[in-house]
DNA sequence: GTCTATAAGGGGATAGAC
DNA sequence: GTCTATCCCCTTATAGAC
């Protein structure tokens, strides 16, 4: 049993010691930083233990080797994120709301490039069998992939979206609009709006989809 | 000037000689696939070469760095699939018509995983600027963008599609269907059909954006 | 908890023989 | 056109001092 926050002394800060998990934490948002910007491979350890402020041995002092960095960047990553699919009480968004949901996690995400460029790199580098990342990869697809087919499914029992609406190929589809244009959008920031596009799917979507319970866009009129 | 094709006789096979052309496209093929698998930062020369059947310095012979063979592998790739996209008297497909090139193109890209594995991780590793294949990855897309972004203009003027139809944000969250779907693909294989998920899409944007020129399909049907 | 020192190997690229 | 030998730097990881 430890007393839980340990601040820095005059007396320890001379000796050149410091919060481990202070520390620790600055790994992890060193190597998110890093990682974002030249992936995983790409990114040498010395790199981070420098942007950290670490000798390399000091930051492999707290994760025995480079995929346990990595497996707590990913941790991390998921944290940040995974809060924003689920409501404050623990609920989950249904039929066109968990649409809108994404459309709010874009417009979040295009203001953190960082965690953009980290998702992007990292999840096609782990589609490699053997890349560390690889089974963090299929759950994260398999996680939100049934996370939007529930929401579909709701949506139709509801009477939001027609009864022949199809919750996986709705839920692939949309999935994979949200991962092409942050691919589109880190390559040429100024020239695609992320929030842009991925509403105008939306917004498509409910006028193929949708009912009169909700507003369906006509062809022709902006927005 | 020399004779174009040099075969190889037994003299010269018995002293390690080859045909440079012969070995030169066989390092291209090697690159390619492992590439494909593991990246241009994941793989080195040295793998390249093996493959090849080639000392590294004999690698190192035909392409003077190892950025050089990346530009040799881009050009391959784009020589291989450039030509889908226009048809044989040089015309391209415009209107629907292209999108249904496009879902050709997802049907022959399903039998290619190097191919498709080669696009994914190069263009996520190409996002960074000082990558080199940055330059590539940047003239792909504005190609890509603006051949469909024609393409849905002359749809509309020829009455196929609805004049509200905007062309650049059919064409970006298209080119973001497709490669949301490559990647998806190569992480599970057996469970995304890239070709059943794009057509799905295209099925839709026809039911949005169609008239009664071509066949709409009304919510509920199948296919 | 952090450091220096070092091991042990891989990386891209060059020189020069054949 | 291809090879062997070599250079030099960077990589991950470990040992042990403080």
């Amino acid at each position: 049993m430890s007393f839980p926050p340990r601040y820095r002394t005059a007396r320890s800060r001379s000796r050149g010691e410091a919060n481990g998990a202070e520390s620790r934490a600055r790994a992890v948002r060193a190597a998110i930083e890093l990682f974002a910007a030249s992936g995983f491979q790409g990114t040498s350890i010395a790199q981070v233990a420098e942007r950290a402020g670490l000798s390399q041995s000091g930051l492999l002092h707290h994760f025995p080797s480079k995929a346990a960095l990595l497996a707590a960047v990913l941790e991390e990553r998921d944290a940040r994120d995974g809060e924003f699919l689920t409501s404050a009480d623990g609920g989950r968004p249904l039929g066109w709301a968990a649409f809108d949901a994404l459309a709010a996690l874009t417009a979040r995400n295009s203001t953190r490039p960082h965690l953009v460029g980290l998702f992007v790199r990292l999840t096609a580098e782990a589609t490699a069998p053997d890349h560390p990342a690889h089974d963090w990869a299929l759950d994260h697809y398999a996680g939100v992939h049934a996370w939007l087919v529930d929401a579909v499914r709701a949506g139709r029992e509801r009477g939001e979206m027609h009864p022949g609406t199809p919750p996986e190929t709705l839920a692939r589809s949309t999935i994979a609009v949200m991962d092409g244009l942050q691919q589109q959008w880190l390559l040429e920031p100024e020239r695609v709006s992320m929030v842009t596009e991925f509403s105008g799917h939306v917004a498509m979507l409910r006028a193929r989809w949708g009912t009169a319970e909700r507003a369906v866009v006509s062809p022709g009129s902006s927005t």
